[in-house]
DNA sequence: ATGGTAGCCCTGCTA
């Protein structure tokens, strides 16, 4: 099974690259994430003329989260759901669906903005919600796979300058302890499974200031797998020619294979 | 030079 994760920042706008990545990929399931649409203008028949199934988690003009298949998707769930606070209430940011066995996850962390903001304290709490869901629903035994923007980069070699992120959210203790919390419980970062210690593989660049062209980027765009789900991992990768050419995305898509 | 670009419900906010 070959799945992805792509922040697409707007389907609206991507959707002609989204397809052709569909064409060459040969990806069985992908998550998505920054839509932007709302569920009703989500291009549901044009996937499924691809031949994948979708369910979309949308809210207009800002956020969505989809996961499209062509290996079954079942039991879609939207958000948190209750019993939990969302910190981010009214935002589309987790869908879940189970695809061929695997209970995969689409999520779009909250950006945080700044460290000294309201908005980063919430982000904090949201990943700690996002640990009570996956403990309240799954046990680290249950095949999950987290895919998403998690607007985290989990270690130095995770930026290309990491004296540049001085002050800055992404890389603070606090939210790279978020992370290391869901991986407590449970899940690994697939990538690093492939790719130990190697630098500057990124999968997010600012649009500005030539940040792509100049290497300037982030490994943001994570999968979370628990354990019989990494036991599966053979290859991981991420599509940097998604980054170029005509009105791409700020993000490319990552790649995780499972035998 | 506190910059730059791209997206949205586009003259302001979000990333």
């Amino acid at each position: 099974m070959r799945i992805a994760t792509w922040n697409v920042n707007s389907l609206k706008a991507r959707l002609p690259r989204v397809e052709e990545f569909l064409g060459y990929a040969d990806v069985d399931v992908v998550c998505l994430q920054e839509t932007k649409l709302s569920d009703k203008a989500f291009p549901a028949l044009t996937f499924q003329e691809l031949g994948y199934d979708s369910v979309h988690h949308g809210q207009g003009q800002w956020n969505g989260v989809a996961i499209l298949s062509r290996v079954g998707l079942s039991d879609p769930a939207f958000g948190f759901g209750d019993g939990f606070t969302d910190p981010y209430e009214g935002d589309a940011r987790l869908v879940a669906a189970t695809c061929d066995g695997v209970r995969v996850v689409s999520v779009y962390v909250p950006n945080g903005r700044a460290v000294d903001t309201d908005h980063y304290e919430r982000k904090l709490q949201w990943f700690a919600v996002l640990r009570d869901w996956m403990a309240a629903h799954h046990t680290p035994d249950d095949a999950v796979a987290i895919l998403g923007d998690y607007n985290v980069a989990p270690g130095d070699d995770d930026v290309w300058n990491i004296e540049a992120f001085a002050g800055s959210t992404h890389v603070t203790p606090n939210e790279r302890a978020a992370v290391d919390a869901l991986c407590a419980w449970g899940l690994t970062d697939a990538f690093r499974v492939v790719y130990p210690g190697v630098d500057g593989l990124y999968s997010y660049w600012d649009y500005r200031a030539g940040d792509f062209h100049q290497h300037r980027g982030m490994r943001i765009d994570l999968a979370l797998t628990s354990r019989s789900v990494t036991e599966r991992l053979t290859w991981a990768v991420v599509d940097r020619n998604a980054r170029k050419g005509t009105q791409p995305s700020d993000h490319a898509p990552v790649i995780f294979d499972l035998a």
